[in-house]
DNA sequence: TTTAATTTTGTACTCAATACAAGTTAGGAA
DNA sequence: TTCCTAACTTGTATTGAGTACAAAATTAAA
């Protein structure tokens, strides 16, 4: 991590009003820099390697966290683990392929959708579910 | 359970390719009559009562089937248990409020959610999330 | 320093969902 | 009808994502 970006996820942190610690900002670093939409454990079993002493609580309660503080997006696709996203990209949907069950970005007008009078909404998710191209072109 | 939606629920299982059954119909009618987006759990507590001999692994069994066959739609707008909805009403979203935990329809026109070319889409969901009317005022 | 508050860790636990095998039911052939 | 086979249901045991909790470690402030 250099120390720009290092900067970076300390100001991120305490934007959002979260006390930086070595483990969050190992985190966020991971889930900001990935994009294969990890489930909490993914996270872990990628992170412990190389932090021996990282724990498995810490990180479910650490994406807890960041999920509250909107610097992360939770995406509940389908009923099994949920998979987190950095939350400071371009609104987009998320699809699902039924058959590798990647996780894939769509670009989507996302302003477009909006809820009832009376209702005060603070989260959107937009999710398809199919065949990838290589799924559907292999299986033809 | 009138002759006439005895019937209905009979065709609506044989033209999905599902043999029906007493438990089957059973679980079918309570979800197409349901406009609470019941969970599984639910789902079973509610028809266990006049159906004593019901087992909760055949609710979870069924309504798994009546999911890959599209007769119902499975909504995951959170992490914990599963939600399920009749199928044959007009696309609409979801809104989850955070405070009561209720899930409301949101009218919206779902035919303007597309994928990218070469993606192969058999379902789109769109999920809000934040504070209903009635908890919203009330948290005012 | 000392103290108090916060964070992390590890273990034990919860509970939605599933696997599995035995028991039951239904449809088709003779 | 009766037999046979396949499909369905049931109950128990199990899985695994996520959480509760308390002790240990770290940090901030005084």
């Amino acid at each position: 991590m250099t120390d720009s970006n290092r900067h970076k996820l300390h100001s991120m942190l305490t934007e959002a009003g979260i006390r930086p610690s070595m483990q969050r900002l190992t985190i966020l670093e991971y889930i900001t820099s990935c994009k294969s939409h990890p489930t909490a454990d993914e996270v872990y079993s990628h992170l412990v390697t190389d932090n021996p002493m990282l724990s498995r609580t810490t990180v479910f309660s650490c994406l807890k966290l960041f999920v509250e503080k909107g610097l992360v997006n939770d995406i509940d696709i389908s009923s099994d683990s949920t998979r987190y996203d950095d939350a400071h990209r371009i609104p987009h949907g998320h699809f699902m392929c039924r058959q590798c069950h990647r996780i894939f970005d769509i670009t989507l007008d996302m302003s477009a959708l909006k809820v009832n009078d009376g209702f005060v909404c603070d989260n959107v998710n937009v999710f398809f579910k199919g065949l990838c191209p290589e799924c559907n072109k292999r299986l033809d």
